[in-house]
Parts: C-alpha cells; structure tokens; sequence
RNA sequence: GCGAGAAUGGCGGAACUGGCAGACGCACCAGACUUAGGAUCUGGCGGGGCAACCUGUGGGGGUUCAAAUCCCCCUUCUCGCACCA
C-alpha cells in the first residue's frame, strides 16, 4: 500500500515542491495535528517557567488581568472568550518588552459548593477543591500563559486569613460596624443578600423572591467613601462609559435641605428631607416611613400601622394611613396633616419627606387616593398667571418654572428659588443643606458555612472582642452536618462556638455568621502581588506591605488591564474600588483606583431552536426543521446567552478535542470585537480552522527559507514587482495588526489583516532568492503576530522553522513606514460626488498634477466634454471630484 | 421616566479625524482536481439592468464638492437604574 502513487508533483521554477493532491500517507509528518503540538507546548512553557513574573525594574510593568471564575465544575465559554482575551493581551505586552503579570486564581468560596454538600454529602472543600484541580487542566488546556505560582484559592485559610485581618483593620477604623436593620433575606438560600444582590425584587442567585427580616448584621461603612467613590469616577478614562455611569448612578448623589416641620402641640418637630426646597411653599400633607422613630408614638391606629409596616418595600402599591397629627410648614405656617407610608424609605434622607402633589406625580396620585388638596407653586415660564387650581391638573407638573404663591419668592425661576429658599432656611435655622447618597453600607454576614469566619467574640462581660491578630485564621470547623435546614451549620458546632474571651479570659462564643463572597474578590487583585511561591514558601502576606512604597504590591499595581463581564459593572467592581481605597488608608498601598483600564467582554450567544411541545432542542434533535421526538416543526429562537436551559451550550473541551485549542481561541477573538456580544457559529470555527491550516501548510513548506539576502538589502530595489508588492503588504499589515491590537484590542480587525496577508504570501511564487527572502520574511512576521492568538502552532511553526528559542522570547515586529508606503496608488475619480474612474497614479503625486491626470483620464473627458467645470477638489493621495454645471 | 449602547448584504462583521460602502470570515453559486468529496484549489457573490448606468448603510429632513460617518426630528431593539423625596 505504502508504494502506491499518491501525489502529484508541481515543480515551481524554483523547484520547490508543491503537493498539489496528498494521500493521508503521504502528508503524516507534514499535517497540522493541534492533538499532539499543544500538550507539547504547553509542558514546555510550563518546565521553562516561561510565564513566572518577577518585578523587574529594567522594563515596563504591565498587570493584565481577568476576573477569576468560581470553581463551579467545568469553563464554559464566557471563561473561554474572557481567558483567551486576557491571554493575547498578556503575550503581546510580553513581546512588546513588558514585564507582565498575569496571575490566576480561585473565587471559591459560595453556595453552590454547600448546597453540593447538601445533595451529594461531600465536604463543600472537597467538591471545591476537586473543581479546581479539573478546571486548572481545563485552562492548561487552552494554552494560557498565567504565572500559577502565583495562585490564590479564596477558601484556602492562607488566604481567608487576610480577609479576616482586613475585617480587623476595618473594624479598627470604624469602618465595620454591627446593627440590626431591615435587610433583604433569600428564603430559598436561607442567608441575608446585600443591596446590590438584589435584582427585580428577586435573588440574584437563586432567583426568589426577597422578603424583608429584621436582623443584627455586620456592616462595612461603605457611605463613608460614597463621596470619594463618586469623584473618583472621573479618573476612571479607561473604563467604559456604561459601567461608570452605572457607578455613579449607584452612589445616587442629590443635593437638598433637610427642614425641621414642627409637630403640632409638641415641643418635637419632623426633619425631612428634600431636593425640591423650591416647591416648599406646596407643601399639603408630610409622610414618615413606618419604621420612623415617630410612627408608633403618633399613630393611634396600631392595626392600621402594622398593614402599612407589612406593605414597606413592596413598591406596586403606594398605601398611606392618616396618623391624626399635623405638621407645621416652618415658612407659611399651614398645618398639613402627617402620614405613614409603605413608600417612604427610612434608609433614604431623614425617613420622613414633604409632599407636593402639584409637583411630584407620586405625590400627586397619592394626594389623589387620599383626598389630599394640590397646591400650585410653581408655573411654566411662559404663563405666569395662577391658572385656576387643582380641578384642572390631571398630572404633576415636575419641570423647572417661576414661582407663584410662594410670598417673597414668587417671581422667582424654580433654578434660582432653589438657590434663595435654602439660604432662607438655614439663615432663619429651619433646616440645614445637605447631600445624600443612595448607596447604603454594605451588609456583609451571611448565614452560610462556606465563607470567611468573620473573626469576633462575644463574651458576657467584655461584649464585642475583635479575634486577637496572632489567633488568625479563624478556622473553618470540620465537625459540621448539612442538612439544608434552616440556619448556618456553624450554629452546630460545638468546638467552633466555644472559646475563651481573648480579653478576660471568661467563657464566650464566636460569632457564626461568614462574610459576603464579595469581600473575597474585592482585594484578590492585590492578593496576587503580594504572593510569593507556592504555600510553603510563605504565601501571601500583607503585613509586610503596610508602610512599605518597596513592597512589591506598589510596583504591579494598579492593574492595567481589567477583563471581564459586565455583571460585576456594580457589585465586584464598586467594593473593589472602596477597598483599594481602605487599603490605601491602611498604607497597603500607594493607588486610589484599582483598575486602569477595564474590558467588559460581551456574551457568547448562540441560536436557539424551540418545539412547541418539547420547548428548548438541542441541535441534534432538530431533523429537517422538526423535532426529532414529536415531529412538530420547530421554531428557530433568538440567540441568546449560552445556557443550559436553553440547550445552546458548547463545551470547550469537545472543541479542543476536534480543532484544538489555538482554533477555539482564534475563533472567538474573531468572531467579534471583545466588548461586543459574540454569535457562537459552528461554521465559522471551520473557518478558523482552515485558516490555521493554511498558515501550516505555507509555513512549513517554506521552513527553510532564509531571511538573509534581505538584511543587506534594506529597501525594495532589485526586487521583481510581487515581491515588492509582498514586502510592503508585509509592513503594512504589521503596522494594521499593532494599530488594532493597541487601539482597542480590536482583533478581529488584527486577524483579519493577517487572513489577508497570508493569502497573499500563498499565492506568491518567488522567482529570485531575493524574493524568496521577501517570502520567508512575511512568513516569519505572521507567525509572530499570530502567536499571542494561537500560541502552540506559532511556537510549532517557529520551532520547524529552526529557531531554538521560544516565539514567545522574540520581539514584536516592528514596519518600516518607508517600506509600507505604497509605490502607485489607485485614485478615485469622481464627477459630482459619483465614481467615474479610478487611475493608478505614483503616490505623492501633487494636487496640480492629481487635477491633471484626472482630468485627462479618457472616460472623464468624455463625460465632462460638453459640461463646465465648476470647481475640483482633490484629496492627495486619494481622490479627484470634479464638479460639473448640467 | 433617567442613563448607556445599537441598527450596514443571506449571516457574523469592516470602513482612521466626512473621501471607492461591504475588508476578513461564514453561507451560497460555478468551475478544476478526483472512484468519491462534507477535502483542496480557482473564480463569482448588496439589489436592478444585456450594457452604459441606476440604486443602496432603520425612516424623514438638513449641512457639504462629497455623509454609514456631522446636525435636527422620528422608529425599533438591547442593557442598566428607577417610587431616592
């Protein structure tokens, strides 16, 4: 069989074989077999400790980083497309002559791994540790160029007694606090969820509705930084508009006066809180939250009250009850009746606000129900009668206007009365100005057993004992059941409860609530710095950092470059930046943000195919548009985010199985611009593919080309057209591929520049050596551009090309902007803004003599011969429009 | 309602500060090679027209020699926030 013919030979002039047609036989050595090269590669890298980063003060520092996933069993392909952005950017800086830092770890504390251990009966570390250790070999797989020395798992007590440390520091500054509030409560989850967890009302894990539970919580005094958070937000120039707009929506800065309203035959008066000082004098009627301090006392009604307690929170239906007192309005000395509604937020402003219906539409529907009077204070500028009153709104009217009925100020414009009535009442001491935020400290306790012990002791006499320093970690106890029953599992265990009191020494209790996951990820960043080797040779460590400008958390940070979702656009990246900034207050570190710049990758959708009976089809039970169970014909459903439910998962590891994993990440670097969503299509990964088989294929035929000849030739004489033509391709693309990566890591652009080139290199012949050199160098200069996309074929190629050292220890190439300039260029040639005809002149031909060629051009003579010509207008090096009269 | 973004062939997407609309890829069509082709290669590919040419970037106006790009108005979609006083 072995001697049966099986190609044809092309003999070039060169006498370079082409196969023009190849048996399997033939080609065995010469296929491109991602199977065997990337284990290969990827063992390499790993023995040459190629992607261990050490501050190295010579270079450049660049920190590139992506949000590290919870172990939750296996990558899907959101990991994939966040990893494999991360990766080209960390191997282009590296080839650029940065020192990189590009560090991965573990999110791995959370529910997912307890409520394992509630199905199955395995230990949440073991189900944990166990994804771990799958998903690592996962991203081994994808050839991604992180420093693993520098590893961090959350739930490892090397790193959950930082967290612990860091909550000592808190509480020290006062910055953690302990009270009993209303909180949001996941009934489902059984834990407490904070404000920013909460999303429609419903949980943002588990999807139930959220009830509101009084209950004591530790808090992180978040608001003390809401200010700082707020202006820090400008400096943020290399994020995305959307996610800083979402974060200074979320901080929710206002401006207002808070007004004392005298309480009716008392001594006591009513502070509330208002933006709209200018609306003042339309006051009808105030109304206090139900958990206001003055409810109880005032409301005679205690049924009705406890209804309108019940109803707090729950926004659809406004429902107030009359308390039978009244208020004084401090500037007109009306009395207007004070009420309790489910509407009014006691977390918000004073708990108790103004109402003016003519103002505000919610007031005005609730003025409405309740059969409240509407006074009109302010009018549009245009009328500045007093139109006849109340019978004829039918809505609030909530623009700015002039005022009327407002004694000395009506006249006045609402912008400007702001202004004058807020200065009144601080000068007669009715109120004061102030500024509210929306934000609110973040509630930090969870009653679950898979997180950080927060580090405190109750003791009798002492009450609150910060766990001593030298006593962390606090750890997390074995001797623990999970029976999914209500409550935290620490609750049971006895050897965990009880522990002396580090003050006196008396018998106490430790607290048994764990901190928000949250806290986790909020300094992990920082975390990766400050790691030095594996566990046994010491870890993380903070301590050494305070008060230290040569720790080496001061060189990496802050992060140059964020990737990942936009989900964590508030939660992550908000508690992130307030602890960057304790952590500064700390003397921890020197930065006030944390991250420089951030990428918010899109979403890996993919099409959906719906039966009317059977709902969500895999593809493979869909034959001939119809389901492959019921015969129905099925729809084709929108594309959507990849999921389970709507069974339009891939999973990366098949892909790597069948192309490889420089396909997989090529593909989805492609596919789409990174902050774009990305349309999974099972073609286009054959595109990829083919692609990559064609750069093997031309690459390795011509491995033993030499660049030589060209070096003492620098420019492009002596060389036959195509090769010039070649050459300069080459440059130019260098110069496209760099533009695009630097820019806006547009690298769909970038690869599709390199496409371009190497077909072109494909279909060139060389004739001379010199040509063949030209050839061998845009060979070589496409292998180094691919290589941070697709590292295991490049550093293939590279190594079947001769070359003993890494791709990934070259330099990025470099154009030369006089070999990338194009000799001829085509020049457009308009007649009144339409194509007429395109003639190649010599480039840096001048205006005069662009007008002239184009005016002589044949086709245009023709056109414009009976025509008066208006007017030309040249763009060098482009283009000719000739404007012509009829 | 407020804020951000988007709309370009059959599809994903290109087009720098206004200057050839549709790069690159997918799909499709034709051809070559082949026992075969779901491999590979070559060519075609917005729509209309034999052609010259006309027309075309969600819709309508405008500015300009020239508009996907700038201005005004409108439509649709996506995302985030939303009784915050």
């Amino acid at each position: 069989n072995s001697t049966k013919p099986c190609c044809t030979l092309v003999h070039s002039p060169l006498n370079t074989i082409q196969y023009n047609y190849v048996t399997e036989a033939a080609i065995v050595d010469e296929r491109y077999t991602p199977q065997d090269i990337e284990p290969k590669w990827q063992a390499y890298w790993s023995e040459q400790c190629l992607h261990q980063s050490t501050a190295d003060h010579s270079k450049k520092k660049f920190y590139c980083l992506e949000m590290f996933p919870y172990p939750s069993g296996k990558i899907h392909m959101g990991h994939v497309r966040n990893y494999a952005i991360g990766d080209v950017i960390a191997r282009y800086k590296r080839m650029k002559g940065f020192s990189v830092l590009h560090p991965m770890g573990w999110d791995s504390f959370g529910l997912p791994a307890e409520n394992a251990a509630i199905k199955h009966g395995v230990h949440p570390a073991a189900w944990t540790y166990e994804n771990i250790e799958f998903m690592k070999k996962q991203l081994s797989g994808m050839g991604l160029s992180y420093d693993w020395d520098r590893e961090v798992a959350t739930c490892s007590p090397e790193y959950y007694k930082w967290n612990q440390w860091l909550f000592l520091k808190l509480l020290e500054m006062g910055l953690a606090y302990k009270k009993t509030s209303f909180v949001n409560w996941c009934p489902s989850c059984a834990t407490v969820l904070a404000n920013e967890q909460v999303i429609d009302e419903k949980c943002w894990r588990c999807d139930s509705s959220v009830v509101q539970k009084e209950l004591e919580q530790w808090f992180f005094r978040i608001t003390r930084y809401a200010e700082e958070l707020l202006q820090g937000c400008d400096s943020l120039t290399g994020w995305p508009e959307r996610v800083v707009a979402m974060q200074k929506n979320w901080i929710g800065r206002s401006e207002g006066v808070e007004v004392e309203f005298p309480l009716e035959g008392t001594e006591v008066s009513i502070r509330i809180y208002t933006t709209r000082p200018d609306t003042i004098f339309g006051v009808t009627f105030i109304c206090l939250a139900p958990g206001h301090p003055l409810t109880e006392s005032l409301t005679e009604d205690k049924k009705g009250l406890e209804a309108i307690t019940a109803k707090y929170g729950k926004m659809e239906e406004k429902e107030g009850l009359f308390t039978g007192r009244y208020a004084v309005n401090p500037l007109t000395g009306e009395r207007v009746p004070i009420y309790v509604a489910n509407f009014v937020l006691m977390e918000y402003g004073t708990g108790a606000i103004m109402s003016v219906p003519a103002h505000d539409q919610r007031d005005f529907e609730f003025a409405q129900n309740y059969g409240l009077p509407v006074k009109v204070v302010i009018v549009e500028e245009q009328k500045s009668e007093v139109r006849s009153q109340k019978s004829e709104l039918t809505e609030a009217f909530e623009d700015e206007g002039v005022l009327v009925n407002s004694e000395q100020f009506s006249g006045v414009r609402s912008g400007e009365a702001k202004a004058q009535i807020a200065a009144y009442i601080e000068e007669k001491g009715l109120g004061t100005r102030t500024v509210n935020y929306r934000i609110r400290d973040w509630g930090i306790s969870r009653q679950r057993y898979w997180g950080t012990p927060i580090p405190v002791i109750y003791c009798e006499s002492c009450g609150i004992v910060p766990v001593p320093e030298k006593d962390l970690p606090v750890i997390l106890p074995e001797d623990v059941t999970f029976s999914g029953k209500g409550g935290s599992p620490l609750k049971e265990s006895e050897s965990f409860i009880h522990v002396s009191c580090p003050s006196c020494g008396g018998a106490a209790r430790r607290e048994t609530d764990t901190m928000d996951t949250f806290v986790d990820s909020s300094w992990y960043f920082a975390a990766y710095c400050l790691k030095k080797g594996q566990k046994s040779e010491g870890g993380i460590d903070l301590l050494s950092a305070v008060n230290n400008p040569q720790a080496e958390i001061n060189h990496w940070m802050p992060v140059d470059q964020y990737i990942g979702g936009i989900e964590h656009a508030v939660l992550h990246l908000l508690y992130s930046r307030f602890f960057t900034k304790v952590m500064r207050d700390i003397g921890l570190l020197k930065t006030d943000e944390p991250f420089a710049n951030l990428l918010t990758q899109g979403m890996v959708c993919k099409e959906t195919w719906k039966c009317p009976e059977h709902d969500w089809l895999f593809p493979e039970e869909v034959e001939d548009g119809r389901c492959s169970k019921c015969g129905a014909e099925v729809v084709k459903g929108r594309v959507e985010k990849m999921s389970k439910s709507k069974k339009n998962v891939i999973d990366p590891d098949s892909l790597i199985r069948r192309y490889g994993a420089d396909t997989m990440r090529l593909f989805s670097l492609f596919a789409a611009p990174p902050e774009r969503d990305l349309e999974w299509s099972d073609k286009g990964v054959e595109g990829a593919f083919r692609f990559l088989n064609k750069v093997w294929t031309l690459a390795y035929r011509n491995r033993s080309r030499k660049t030589e000849d060209r070096a003492q030739n620098p420019d492009a004489s002596g060389l036959t057209p195509q090769a010039a033509q070649l050459l300069r391709k080459t440059h130019q693309t260098i110069r496209k591929v760099t533009e695009d990566v630097e820019k806006d890591y547009h690298f769909n652009t970038a690869i599709a520049g390199l496409m371009e080139l190497v077909n072109e290199t494909s279909s060139f012949n060389p004739e001379t050596e010199e040509d063949a050199s030209v050839m061998a160098i845009a060979i070589r200069s496409t292998i180094l551009m691919l290589a941070p996309f697709s590292p295991h074929i490049t550093e293939e190629l590279w190594s079947a090309m001769g070359e003993k050292e890494s791709i990934f220890r070259q330099s990025w190439p470099e154009w030369d902007e006089a070999l990338a300039k194009d000799e001829e260029v085509e020049l457009v040639v308009q007649v009144n803004g339409k194509l007429r005809a395109k003639i190649l002149v010599p480039a840096g031909l001048s205006e005069e003599d662009a007008k002239k060629a184009a005016l002589g051009d044949e086709r245009i003579r023709e056109i414009t011969a009976d025509k008066e010509i208006k007017k030309v207008v040249v763009v060098k090096g482009k283009l000719v429009n000739i404007v012509v009269g009829a």
